[in-house]
Parts: C-alpha cells; sequence; structure tokens
DNA sequence: CACATTACTATCAAAATGCAAGTCGCTCGA
DNA sequence: TCGAGCGACTTGCATTTTGATAGTAATGTG
C-alpha cells in the first residue's frame, strides 16, 4: 500500500504501520529482540529471500529501527541492531504474539518467559497511569484541533 | 508472504501476523474498533480501493476477525463487526499507535481518550501478573518441548 | 589452490495492488 | 413508471511488489 500517505497522517496506528507495516519487517524486529544481528542470521531464520532481506533491513534502518554497523572492516561486515525506537517496539509485538496465543494458541506454540526466573510471561495492555486494562475502556481518538 | 507457513508456526507473533499481518487489514480493524461497520464507511474512511476492501473483509471474516452480518434483507446489505478476537485486538493496535505517537509523533497527530472521562490514555505494555512493564523484562521464548 | 563464509545483486516469473468503470437489487421522488 | 441514487460490490487491466534461484565480491582457512 502507499506508505507515504501514512506517514503524515494523524492517526498513530497509521503512522505505526507506515514504519513497520508488514509481517517481514516485524519478523525481523522480533528476531532481533530475541538477539539476532546479522543477514545470515535472519535469512535462516526466516527463510526470506534474500533480496527481499536487503530491502526490508534498508527500510528498517531508514525508518529508524535498526542501525547498520560495521563490525569488521576486512572483510567488510556489517549487523544490525536494534535503535531505541526499534527496543521500544518489542513490547507491541510481544502484545500481538499474547493475543495470537489466547486466541489462536492451539497445538505446539512457544511462549514468553523471563528470562531470568523462567516464570511465564502474559503480556497486557494497559493504561500507563491507572493499571486498567485497555480492553476495559471505551476509547475515543482526539484530533488534533479539538478542545 | 507466505501466510500458510506462519499460520502454524511455533511463533505467537507469527501466528498473529497470518490473522492480521498487512497494513490495511490493521487499519480495517482500528476503523471498526471506532464504530464503523460498512463497506462505504471503510472504503471512504481508508481511501482504500472497493476490490482490495472486498478481499481484505472477507480473510478477516475467515481469520475470525470480523462477522458478517445481515442487517437488511431488502435489499439485502451487510455489515461487518468485530468478533471476541476482532475487539480483543484494539489493545494491541493501541500499544502500535502510542507507540508511534512516542517516536514518531511530531506535527499533527490524534490521541487517545477514554470516551467517558476525556482523559488522555497512554497505552503500556505489562505483565498480567505482576504489572511490571515488558521493556524491563529482559525475555526468552520457551519452545513448546522444552522443560 | 580449492573451498567456505558473509553479505549481498541480478534476473525474471508470479502474485498482489490500485484505479476506473460497470453491475445488481432495491428505494424513492416526480 | 422513469430515472436517479444508494450500498455493496465485480471486472478488466496496467503497475508494482514479491519471491525463487543464481550469481558476485571480498576475504579467511586448510
Amino acid at each position: 500500500m502507499d506508505i507515504e500517505k501514512l506517514s503524515f497522517g494523524i492517526c498513530p496506528v497509521g503512522r505505526g504501520l507506515a514504519r513497520a507495516g508488514d509481517a517481514w519487517s516485524m519478523l525481523i524486529l522480533r528476531d532481533a529482540g530475541l538477539g539476532r544481528t546479522r543477514f545470515d542470521d535472519f535469512q535462516k531464520s526466516l527463510g526470506i529471500a534474500p533480496n527481499i532481506l536487503t530491502r526490508r533491513l534498508a527500510t528498517l534502518v531508514e525508518a529508524g529501527m535498526l542501525e547498520r554497523r560495521r563490525y569488521s572492516e576486512r572483510p567488510p561486515r556489517d549487523e544490525y541492531v536494534l535503535t531505541e525506537a526499534g527496543r521500544d517496539y518489542l513490547p507491541v509485538l510481544q502484545a500481538l504474539g499474547g493475543w495470537a496465543r489466547k486466541h489462536f494458541g492451539e497445538g505446539p506454540i512457544s511462549e514468553l518467559v523471563d528470562a531470568r526466573s523462567g516464570r511465564t510471561i502474559t503480556p497486557l495492555v494497559v493504561d500507563a497511569e491507572t493499571g486498567v486494562p485497555l480492553s476495559k475502556i471505551p476509547v475515543t481518538l482526539r484530533q488534533p484541533g479539538d478542545a
């Protein structure tokens, strides 16, 4: 779809989608969150065609989600690491994963655990101030010009 | 991309993307969450081509996110309403929107408010049990076969 | 030197997208 | 009853994007 239209839309969801609005990008970010940094890591993990991976990595770098960093001069080798915006995006993916586990979790499926304690983690989206789950709050959008 | 591969993958994020993994689907669900139900509502709101909208609505219905309901027999008219899975998905979108507002919120952008109190809502993804933000927790995935 | 590793490009067919225009069933107003 | 209009699409076709496969480039390793 046309990313340009979304980029400067007034809806935050649209803007978010402009940065990471396709499945490959999200899966790459998920992998990056699990510690992968290198081209071949992503390629083998995802089974993505290399030309597509090249393009996706480039758009994620341009969108400010990943940073490309040279880790070896000779031979020239680059790795891709999450920026702050990229790291901040991971909880959104985890919320998505939690939702999918709840509703479409039949059969073998992995689960999110605390790396230190091993405890299962169930992501939940709440209002930061009150801690109330968003599913309990009727919401609307306030447009920029409104009272 | 190839949805089939994702559908039965063991990663919850992949499964989630198989249900709602493209920008149009997410925007349709966002609109549905804002109360829109009819074909033309979606079409005008999103500026999406009608053939594409038809296809997206059909896949969302098949994925169990929307339910198609006849609201008039003569003339025959259908509307699309969120299923429980679809409603549950909205907080994920709101988390995405919150993330985008934080990192790419320059210029006019709308904000999420409580429909009753009018208070601004800042979505945050936490662990449901402890209330700790996921951004503070180092996480891994436990594969289905693991101890 | 042969081969492996890492990080890609190039080519080209197949699929998805997007625009414009048309269709179908029906209602309503003149 | 004729025509305009509405809601919800479908059809055709050009453009764009994707994906599979193969190849390239720089270097290190036995």
